[in-house]
RNA sequence: GUCCCAGUAGCUCAGUGGAUAGAGCGCUACCCUGCGGAGGUAGAGGUCAGAGGUUCAAGUCCUCUCUGGGAUGCCA
C-alpha cells in the first residue's frame, strides 16, 4: 500500500539521520502517515518529528521538532513517488505526491481493472461472516435489512482485502419461537379445512401465516389432519421451515444478499453437538449445577456478573446451549480463523457472555467479533411506528424495496455508521429516496459510459499498448481526480479495519463529485486535441473502473444509462 | 441500581489524537447557446450536550453530570 511505502521511506530517513549523526540515537517511534484535512497541507503528512521529539525528551535530550523534521527531510531517500516535502507548523512534514507518479496510476488502474484496490492483508485467512439470522417465523422486518446489508457489504469488503469468506445464516429452527410458529401454521392449516384448532397463545397472527398454510395445503392436501396433532406438528416442522426459508431467501435476494450456508440450529442437536460442546465445557470445569439446572459459570469472566442457564430444570436446553455448540462448531470443528457476527443492539447483553464462552472453550476471544448495529426506527408523520411480527403489523424488506428500489435501500442503510440509530420516515421515503445520493453516483457512472460511447463514434478508443500520453494530465481537476482514485485501497483498508463499510458510501460520493468537477473543467472528447483527449479518455475509464468497484462492494448496480 | 450506545449546522448524518470541524437536504445569490443540468461556484448557518482532566496537540482519550435509546428472562 501507498501508506506503507511512505512509512518505510520516512523510517529509513530517520535511521539514516541517526547513522550520520544528524540525530541522536533513540528508539524508533511508529511512523504515522496521515491524510491532512486541508489540501494545502499536501497529500499526506507525518508527525514523525513530533513523536520523535517526545522520545528524545524522555531520554533526557533537548529536542526541537522542527530541527528533527529537517534532519529527516535531508535524509529522505530519492525516488519517483514523492514530488515534494515541506516542513510545516510545529514540525509536521507535508508530503506531495509526484505528478508523474499520479499520472501513471491511470495505466495501473486500467491494467488491474476490477482487481484494482484489492489488498493482500487477508491472504491465507478463512473468515466467516454470520448475519441476518432472523428467526424463521416470517418475513423480515425492515430493520433486518440493515443487518443484511451490513453483513453482505462487510463480506464483500473482506473478500477484496484478500480474505476467504463464508457467508452464513443461522436458522433458529429449534426452540420455543419456532415451535410457536409451527403451531400457528398448523392452526391456520386446519382452519383451511374447516377444522377448528385453537390458535396458540404465543403464536404468530400475521396474514402471511395463512399464506404459508395455503401453500402447504396445496402440496399436502388435508393429509396432516388425519394424524394426531403431535405427529402432525412433527411432520409440519420441515414443511413450514422450507416454506418460510424459501420466502426469506427470495426476499434477501432482492437486496442482493445471498448466503453460502443456511446453518440449522436443529442440526446441532441432531448431530449431538450440543451435548458434545457441553461435555467439553463440563470437562474443563466450566459448568455448575444449581437449583436443578445446569449453568455456564460466566461470572468467572470479566464483564459477566452472573451465570447463565444452559439446561433448564425441566431438562430442556436453552438457546444459549445451542449457541455455545454453534461457536464450538465454528471454531473447533470448522476452523474459521475469525468469525464476525452481525447483531442488533438489543443483543448487546449477549456479547460478554460469548467472550466468556470463547475463553471457556480455550479460544482467543479476539477471534470472535460482534458487529453491533442500532435499530432502524420507522417513523410516520414524525411519530414512531411500533411494529412486530407478533403483532402481525410488519414493514418488510419487500415493502420498502417495492417503494424505493434495492439500490437506494442499500446505499441509504450504508451511509450511517452502524451504531447510529436510523430514522426512516415512511411518508417521506419516496421523496427522500428521490434525492438519494446513490443516484448521484450512478448518474456519474452513466455519464462516463456515455462519454466513452461518444468517443467511440469519433474514433477515439482505449488503447492497450501502454502508449497513452498520461503526462498531459496536468489540469488541477485531472490531478484531483487522480488523487481521489488512488484512495480506493485506503478506503477498503479502513472498512476492513473498523468492520464498518459505511465509509465507502462517502468515498463513492466524493469520487463522483470529483469526477463531475473534472467533467465540467476538462472536455474529454475534443478531436482538435486528440492526444489530450486520449489521455482524458483513459482517465475517464479509470474512474469508471473505480466507481464500478466501489458500487460492487456496496452491492449497488452500476447502470450504463439511467 | 449496574452495563452498553448516542448527543456535531434548521433537518438527516460523516469525522483516523493533529493544523482553519465537513457532506447531503433546505435557504440565498450566481454559472450554463460545451461529452447526459440528476451538474458546478459562492454565501448564511456551530460555545462539537456540560464540567473537569491527560497530552506538544482533544469533537476524538479518561472521570463526573445532564438528556435520549437499549440491555439486564430457566425467551431467542
Amino acid at each position: 500500500m501507498l501508506k506503507d511505502l511512505l512509512q518505510s521511506l520516512f523510517a529509513d530517513a530517520l535511521i539514516a539521520a541517526q547513522t550520520t549523526g544528524a540525530l541522536p540515537v533513540f528508539d524508533l517511534p511508529t511512523v504515522e502517515i496521515q491524510r491532512p484535512k486541508q489540501a494545502e497541507h499536501g497529500d499526506y503528512s507525518t508527525n514523525i518529528a513530533l513523536v520523535a521529539a517526545a522520545a528524545v525528551r524522555k531520554a533526557g535530550g533537548a529536542a526541537n521538532p522542527r530541527q528533527i523534521a529537517q534532519a529527516v527531510i535531508d535524509h529522505l531517500p530519492s525516488g519517483d513517488l514523492i514530488g515534494g516535502v515541506e516542513l510545516a507548523g510545529p514540525g509536521f512534514i507535508n508530503i506531495r505526491l509526484a505528478d508523474a507518479w499520479l499520472q501513471r496510476q491511470v495505466l495501473a488502474i486500467l491494467a488491474q481493472d476490477t482487481a484494482y484496490g484489492n489488498l493482500t492483508r487477508g491472504a491465507g485467512q478463512y473468515w466467516q461472516v454470520e448475519y441476518v439470522s432472523a428467526n424463521p417465523t416470517g418475513p423480515i422486518h425492515y430493520g433486518g435489512a440493515r443487518n443484511a446489508v451490513l453483513g453482505d457489504t462487510l463480506a464483500n469488503v473482506l473478500e477484496a482485502a484478500g480474505y476467504r469468506v463464508q457467508r452464513e445464516y443461522y436458522v433458529n429452527d429449534a426452540g420455543t419461537q419456532f415451535e410457536a410458529f409451527v403451531a400457528s401454521v398448523y392452526a391456520r392449516y386446519a382452519a383451511l379445512f374447516g377444522r377448528d384448532v385453537p390458535f396458540p397463545e404465543n403464536g404468530y397472527p400475521g396474514d402471511y401465516v395463512v399464506d404459508y398454510a395455503r401453500r402447504i395445503a396445496a402440496e399436502q392436501g388435508d393429509a396432516l389432519l388425519h394424524l394426531p396433532q403431535a405427529d402432525a406438528l412433527v411432520r409440519l416442522r420441515p414443511l413450514a421451515r422450507a416454506v418460510v426459508l424459501a420466502d426469506l431467501e427470495q426476499e434477501l435476494k432482492r437486496i442482493g444478499v445471498e448466503f453460502d450456508a443456511w446453518f440449522s440450529e436443529q442440526s446441532l442437536y441432531d448431530q449431538g453437538l450440543v451435548q458434545q460442546a457441553l461435555d467439553y465445557l463440563d470437562a474443563r470445569g466450566e459448568l455448575v449445577r444449581r437449583d436443578g439446572a445446569v449453568w455456564f459459570a460466566a461470572s468467572r469472566y470479566p464483564k459477566n456478573d452472573k451465570d447463565e442457564v444452559v439446561i433448564r430444570s425441566n431438562g430442556m436446553p436453552t438457546y444459549f446451549a445451542s449457541d455455545i455448540a454453534y461457536h464450538y462448531d465454528k471454531f473447533i470443528r470448522r476452523g474459521f480463523d475469525h468469525v464476525v457476527n452481525v447483531w442488533a443492539v438489543d443483543h448487546q447483553g449477549h456479547v460478554p457472555r460469548m467472550a466468556a464462552v470463547m475463553q471457556a472453550l480455550g479460544l482467543d476471544p479476539r477471534r470472535l467479533t460482534i458487529l453491533m448495529y442500532d435499530l432502524v426506527k420507522l417513523m410516520r408523520n414524525g411519530q414512531e411506528v411500533k411494529l412486530s411480527k407478533r403483532a402481525g403489523n410488519l414493514i418488510t424488506i419487500n415493502d420498502v424495496v417495492d417503494e424505493v428500489g434495492a439500490d437506494a435501500v442499500r446505499f441509504n442503510l450504508l451511509t450511517r455508521s452502524p451504531e447510529s440509530t436510523i430514522e426512516f420516515d415512511l411518508d417521506l421515503a419516496v421523496a427522500q429516496i428521490n434525492e438519494n445520493p446513490v443516484f448521484y453516483v450512478q448518474y456519474s457512472y452513466a455519464r462516463i459510459c456515455s462519454i466513452l460511447a461518444r468517443a467511440a463514434t469519433e474514433g477515439l478508443t482505449l488503447r492497450d499498448d501502454g502508449a497513452v500520453p498520461v503526462h498531459m494530465l496536468t489540469h488541477p481537476a485531472e490531478l484531483a481526480l487522480l488523487r481521489k482514485l488512488i484512495e480506493l485501497e485506503e478506503q477498503i483498508e479502513l472498512a476492513v479495519e473498523k468492520l464498518s463499510p459505511h465509509n465507502l458510501t462517502h468515498y463513492a460520493l466524493e469520487l463522483a463529485r470529483t469526477f463531475n468537477i473534472f467533467y465540467r473543467d476538462c472536455k474529454v472528447v475534443d478531436m482538435e486535441h486528440p492526444e489530450l483527449s486520449s489521455a482524458r479518455l483513459h482517465l475517464a475509464q479509470a474512474t469508471r473502473i473505480v466507481i464500478a468497484k466501489v458500487l460492487a462492494l456496496l452491492g449497488v448496480r452500476a447502470p450504463e444509462s439511467m
